[in-house]
DNA sequence: ATTTTTACACTGACCAGTCAGTTCAAAAGA
DNA sequence: TCTTTTGAACTGACTGGTCAGTGTAAAAAT
């Protein structure tokens, strides 16, 4: 099957062209560097929430960085190896998040409920604060036959592990009932949480985070049925 | 898309090639086109579910379909116009399950709670039919300057609206609680069935659907929490 | 002095869409 | 019954354009 094209009959393995390899990653001063990378990210995430992997080109790219298009590729092997890069960046932001807020809420003394609506909440902070990166995210993650498929499904199962934890430890310690099913409950209440997220960005921009957040509470509390 | 199976019989690539021949041609005209334009449905879903609709070549879905080029282009009038009907199709098989499936609670008598369930049950039956339409469409639903988005933005409207409805309805009865956020909480309950369900495909095919029901239906029912 | 960025020309593959020609079953004609 | 015509359906080589990635020399930053 012939899948990337970026790979063609050449030779060329080595990809990048960055004089001295790309070894060192101690910057002893590579803060100009880091900023180019970061404003390629950006460029890239935003330019294909909007379009795609695919559709998006490498001129487009350098030319929202405002970077030369040599740049990204002194920067990156390849343009496959900046969006996965830029997923591994991303998602790690979305682990730290999810994991500070569950040993938050358990510092705190919170009950297993309070630290899955932390962490509900820390979900809506991040999709709040990237958009782009959520959007970009949810498309890629249920495909098959992609270069960066295997990335993708670590990096999934480092977010999910977080909530699957915690609603371990939930049932456990009988907080939580013994019927639930916790990888499938985890994946629900992440689809809960992210369907949500992304129609209020889409649909109802105006709201403010602690309306969303209240009428997801309710429903994770499930107090959608209970009248009052 | 792989749905209505109603003629397909076999493949039927004509297969006769005797001149001047006398054949049975047991269906009149018309039938055949429409078997063309299922066949290219069906390759088509499968291929952009894999790789996205910018990663997917016309060579490549008329390839799948058995068919020629210019057959696609016969058939429709560009790659995306092919997609468009696609997600049409697609997603009227969808609204038309869910509404189905919320009536016919309404006449058995009974309650919201279970016509939301009910519904839970046949989003669940379309993704188990349909995997790879359904993966496809959450690829595209959240993306913007795409040239079938308002198309999206439609179809999704008609679906949510089902839920919505029942939503509504529970609160005006005094069923569910006067607090729900309707087009959030549907929102989210329609993410809730759509992740979990990507989820259980993805990693844990094995499962039967009631088990998947089963768990989904404890958390709509807000007995997570509560022992019990 | 070294790393990083720029500007731009270039290549080779790939791909959406086109079009002149082919097939064939049913209708018309003899 | 047999032959001819018709036209919808289909074919696949071809075109015009696009895009990932390369190469290089010089400038800018550190």
């Amino acid at each position: 099957m012939e899948s990337t094209k970026a790979m063609d009959g050449g030779n060329a393995v080595d990809g990048s062209r960055a004089p001295g390899g790309s070894g060192r990653s101690a910057d002893g001063g590579g803060t100009r560097r880091q900023a180019t990378r970061q404003k390629l990210y950006e460029a890239a995430v935003s330019l294909i929430a909007e379009q795609g992997f695919s559709a998006t080109t490498v001129d487009e790219i350098a030319e929202r960085a405002g970077v030369a298009k040599g740049t990204v590729y002194y920067n990156f092997a390849s343009k496959s190896v900046l969006f996965e890069e830029l997923l591994r960046h991303g998602v790690g932001l979305l682990t730290a998040s999810l994991r500070e807020s569950a040993d938050k809420t358990a510092q705190g003394g919170g009950s297993k409920v309070d630290a899955l609506d932390a962490m509900v909440r820390a979900g809506l902070v991040f999709i709040d604060r990237y958009p782009a990166f959520t959007q970009l995210y949810v498309a890629e993650l249920w495909r098959t036959n992609r270069a960066w498929q295997s990335t993708l499904m670590v990096l999934r199962q480092e977010a999910v592990a977080v909530v699957e934890r915690v609603l371990r430890d939930g049932v456990d310690s009988g907080e939580l009932s013994e019927e639930i099913d916790v990888p499938l409950t985890a994946a629900a209440l992440f689809g809960m949480v992210l369907v949500a997220a992304l129609d209020w960005k889409a649909f109802q921009p105006a709201r403010s985070l602690d309306d969303v957040h209240a009428a997801l509470s309710r429903l994770l509390q499930g107090r959608v049925a209970g009248r009052r």
